[in-house]
DNA sequence: CTGAAAGCGCTTACAG
DNA sequence: CTGAAAGCGCTTACAG
């Protein structure tokens, strides 16, 4: 498995390196079109395939950029990706997928490597933890954007859903269904977690907005685990809710799986709704109403930004943008 | 963003590069302790993080594999994925995912993109087309492995179903429910993808074992977005179908769909089992019998391989391996 | 229109 | 125990 090089094909071709550089660039407007021609003969001739690395090295860039994702469990993993890939692939540019898990450890070590391996930028969806990191990484003025999740003391460009108007819909939606009773389930909010913490806010107006109370007794803030025993703490109050919000896809698996295991009947005992759509949504018996975040396209405008940083990596960066993107409600029933 | 270089440490910390090399590749035994200590501060200081492209480029070896899938689609991707990445980070190997989309033209793209980048290995799913690259980088004695799919004019090492047990079970199954007329629906072959190819065989096979005959009119060969009219047609046939099995994932999502559109009775009316579990498998109405395949360790088998190989490249293969894995019948009803 | 030279940031025999 | 030198495979001013 001997490589072909650059300076192979300039042996064969009979020409210097520089040469055969500017070919494969693609600078050739001036080029003896005899050279051209036996260049390109070589370089057929040799199976020569360009070394990424060395070129990488050479001109301080490596055309390649990461993404961190919080959790690739989630079902939107992949639309997002693909958003990111589709852009980046029409720019040429090379996408590195990573996992952090919810581990604010393996992050810093995704980013550590990622920044090792000289990436132009890095689209992440934080785990909330590694504040200093990200800072040092701002004063450096490294391309990054935050998707998903707001960082608030790092003046980081981010995307995210308009999760308190998310909340809105939610409640909304089972008011009108004649639900007053309404609970919410969230994964803890130590870490401070943007969305977490402003759709339990936006639940919060969203009830007062629509004159009922809220009941502490009616909000669980708990582990993926400990979902199934959340609900049925919530459902076996003296006065259970009705209806529960669960505000992502991983916690409606649980509760499925809750209500399935325990012969509930949805949505006459018990009524959900959930942020996020889920592949199964629609042939889900009953099927299940979900408010769709637009993820492609969040995925896309991040991408076009973050290579747009890239390219303007001087220009130093004024003021945070945040946008905002408006969820969806899909009613099924 | 001005970079720290190895440089830059060697004359902070009064040194020259190569010392400070063997600093940061922990060959310090015989080091002067005062020595270590005033590289160990001035990397500190500076806040040097090696460069590992300049590495990469003199070491000829990045310590990143790839691996392209078919189809991200699939359900098992995360799991597969998943097994390959615990692995490779306990190797301190990178892993660069790419989705080929069941495309082979983006497949090539991918392999190109990942040889030029120089990456020690390839874990591939492959579209069943490019034989010709496949064949040029054996020769190579590139570190190659497949999963999934077999081609035969390759020798590549590979890791797959028993696909032919799993169309047994599968029919067995079924049988047992006392189905005698079954249908099968399977993506189109004329690629020759070989699970595809493998489970028709196991299924015709089957049907043989239990004295069951074949009917053309019960098998289905269709694109994704025709599998619900494949159903209506053979649903609607004069001798119906009572019991059809599908291949993969994704025809079952198509299956359901239909089934549910129009309000046919599952399994009364008709009962169906699939090949891959599916994530809501459990929490299915009515549960979803499934037959899973292994997926987490047969990406944790391809990764060692793989990693062994990359390390005696020099070692030629001498001929193919192909790891067969025992499929399991999830019966959930 | 083409080439010689320098250099990107490392590592690795080798010398001392 | 430490350093000078060569070189990985490219690209890019610059000279001619």
């Amino acid at each position: 498995m001997k490589k072909v090089t650059i300076s192979d094909v300039a042996k064969h071709a009979n020409v210097s390196k520089s040469t055969v550089s500017q070919f494969t660039n693609g600078r050739y407007h001036y080029m003896n079109i005899e050279t051209k021609k036996r260049i390109k003969k070589s370089i057929d001739e040799l199976g020569y395939q360009g070394n990424f690395i060395a070129r990488s090295l050479r001109v301080k860039r490596t055309s390649t950029i990461g993404v961190i994702i919080a959790n690739v469990l989630h079902f939107s993993s992949p639309s997002v990706i693909r958003a990111i890939e589709d852009v980046c692939n029409k720019h040429n540019i090379h996408v590195i997928v990573c996992n952090a898990d919810e581990n604010p450890h393996k992050e810093k070590k995704y980013i550590n490597m990622l920044q090792a391996k000289q990436l132009d930028g890095l689209i992440v969806f934080p785990t909330g933890a590694n504040v200093d990191l990200y800072k040092s990484m701002v004063v450096d003025n490294y391309p990054i954007v935050f998707m998903d999740r707001l960082i608030n003391e790092l003046s980081v460009d981010a995307f995210l859903l308009d999760n308190e108007m998310a909340s809105h819909l939610a409640v909304s939606y089972l008011v009108k269904q004649k639900h007053q009773k309404i609970g919410i389930i969230t994964p803890p909010l130590d870490r401070k977690i943007s969305p977490r913490i402003e759709r339990i806010q936006g639940y919060k107006k969203a009830l007062h907005d629509h004159g009922i109370n809220v009941r502490k007794n009616y909000i669980g803030n708990v582990e993926i685990d400990e979902v199934e025993q959340e609900i049925y703490r919530m459902t076996h109050l003296n006065d259970p809710p009705t209806a529960i919000y669960l505000i992502n896809d991983l916690i409606l698996m649980e509760a499925l799986n809750y209500i399935k295991k325990n012969n509930i009947n949805m949505p006459e005992e018990l009524e959900i709704i959930s942020v996020d759509d889920v592949p199964f949504a629609d042939i889900y018996n009953p099927a299940l109403t979900t408010i769709r975040q637009p993820w492609f396209k969040m995925g896309k405008d991040a991408a076009h930004l973050l290579l747009k940083k890239t390219h303007d990596s001087n220009k130093l960066q004024v003021k945070r943008e945040v946008y905002r993107y408006k969820p969806e409600l899909i009613a099924r029933r």
